[in-house]
DNA sequence: ATCATGCATGAACATCTGTTCATATGATGA
DNA sequence: TCATCATATGAACAGATGTTCATGCATGAT
């Protein structure tokens, strides 16, 4: 609301709401952090590799369950359990041939079952 | 674990475990679903996205504010905001000349403090 | 009415992403 | 050892994504 005069050249640009903008600057988070959380959603903001997420939730499963349970081929599975695995949203278990994966912890199911929710309720 | 004797036409692939493909296939969510799943995480999955939404973590903002407090354009952040408004994860108010936009509901932020913790928990 | 301001939008562009195909690795069993 | 299977990985390609620049469209002040 309040208008600024700025003739000082403190700050340089227009700005509508300076207070809130420093209220909020105060409390952000450190860029290495915001980079994290950003990859961390970025990872679960593909379909397919939800698909392989939400099969997850349930329970432990090796790539070629995942493969066909999914109609996809092997490859494509693994190049995105690659990623998945390199953001820790997942985490894996050699038992022989085979390579299980797990969701890494609770907070991925739980983000999951939150963001559910979230679209579930917006159907209104 | 079990092999499977595949000589019967209904499993025309090779599969490894199938009761664990058959548990899984039955609880699975449908597509539409998913697909807003993913939708919503991919909005909290960039960067730029991402400092908005922590901003408005804090108190509501509206567009001049933000785009001085990310230093970016407002032409790049109004962008942004349209994708954000689209997906629902965040909510806007007309006020004069201003428009003020906000998180949808407390879900968003609560995906973004569970995400935070599971972020920060990795560092270890 | 005219002008400046806050915001929205469209086009264009470079970059990033996800899939496929081909090939490699590593473990198992004959 | 050799063949086979489960998985991983690299290259290459089409399509998606985010930014910038230019422009349009309201609102409010003069």
């Amino acid at each position: 609301m309040t208008k600024i005069p700025l003739p000082d050249d403190i700050c340089a640009e227009r700005c509508v709401h300076p207070e809130s903008i420093a209220r909020v600057k105060q409390n952000m988070i450190d860029e290495r952090e915001r980079l994290e959380l950003a990859e961390l959603f970025k990872m679960l903001g593909d379909p397919t590799r939800m698909r392989i997420l939400e099969a997850l939730t349930r329970e432990e499963l090796c790539v070629c369950d995942l493969a066909q349970l999914m109609d996809v081929s092997a490859s494509a599975v693994s190049h995105q359990l690659r990623l998945l695995r390199a953001a820790r949203v997942v985490r894996f278990r050699k038992e022989g041939k085979n390579v299980f994966y797990a969701l890494d912890d609770a907070h991925v199911a739980r983000l999951i079952f939150e963001a559910l929710e979230h679209v579930r309720e917006g159907r209104k």
